[in-house]
DNA sequence: TTGAATTGCGCAATAG
DNA sequence: CCTATTGCGCAATTCA
């Protein structure tokens, strides 16, 4: 949780000394083997061993740390590549998590103005059906039964509000 | 697991050889001078000269590159640090607008709901706003005129299908 | 030309 | 043990 391995020192904090062999890797020719010396440099054991002490089972609690990083050793070099691959993948997924997100930023805006339009449309249709209906009542309410059709007699069209949201 | 294992564009690309000295600020030992040491250490001119070829004017083809990279230089540790700020400030904002856009998608996500309720409301209010209206036109139509006040004689009421967009 | 801002990349610590 | 994430520094580029 959290980050705790905050050390505020400034320049080169854990970096310190980074010296890459640049292996040129124009040649390409026939040279195979780039580098592969020094593969026997055993790391201080920190623990003596473990030969399954009496029942000869479990070896869970192998506290062992981490013998600081064979420099030029084989496998550190396999190691750092895959981690590289996977680092890049990482980002390559987060940037892309990025974009998509934005996309759905603006997908929604639009989803969102097609909605209030229809809002809008809706509401105009409803003002003018209450107003129709509001007309038809005051005519029945003031018992007005002319005998064949009269409209336009509404001086004062009743605007009734739109739900205020 | 597939391992497509890189061709060849393996590590080290510019990096190269990347030594940097500890410099550690706290004066490990007797000689007190801060530093400055080997600061005369001139970079091979790339260009011999430049002296105004014909007028003495314009200026736009200056191929100056950059002379590497003094290493210890203290110029060279400066601007080191400063665009290490600047990466990280550029970095922090990065981070901050990606947070943000993923709060706008939650609002958005949001707001649309609400469009969408209302949106029912309002076609349920239309809707039964119309029936009524069909409902008396019908009994207008059917000259169905009670004396006083006799409703509910609609044997099918009549269902507007809403609007469907 | 200069300096800040971005960007791609590798390293190491750590989380899963 | 391995991959995925994350913070960080370096260097090349792009912007102003």
């Amino acid at each position: 949780m959290s980050r705790p391995s905050q050390p505020k020192l400034n320049t080169t904090d854990h970096n310190g000394v980074s010296v890459i062999q640049s292996q040129a890797h124009a040649a390409t020719s026939s040279s195979s083997l780039p580098v592969s010396v020094a593969e026997l440099q055993q790391v201080p054991q920190l623990v003596p061993a473990n030969p399954s002490p009496g029942g000869g089972k479990a070896l869970p609690p192998s506290k062992m740390k981490k013998p600081p990083a064979d420099k030029d050793s084989e496998e550190y070099r396999q190691r750092r590549e895959r981690n590289n691959l996977a680092v890049k993948k990482s980002r390559m997924r987060s940037k892309q998590k990025a974009l998509d997100t934005q996309q759905r930023v603006n997908e929604l805006k639009e989803e969102n103005e097609r909605l209030e339009a229809k809002i809008k449309l809706l509401s105009k249709e409803l003002s003018v059906l209450k107003d129709l209906f509001l007309e038809h009542a005051h005519n029945l309410a003031d018992n007005v039964q002319p005998p064949a059709g009269a409209e336009g007699s509404s001086p004062a069209t009743n605007s009734t509000s739109t739900n205020g949201q």
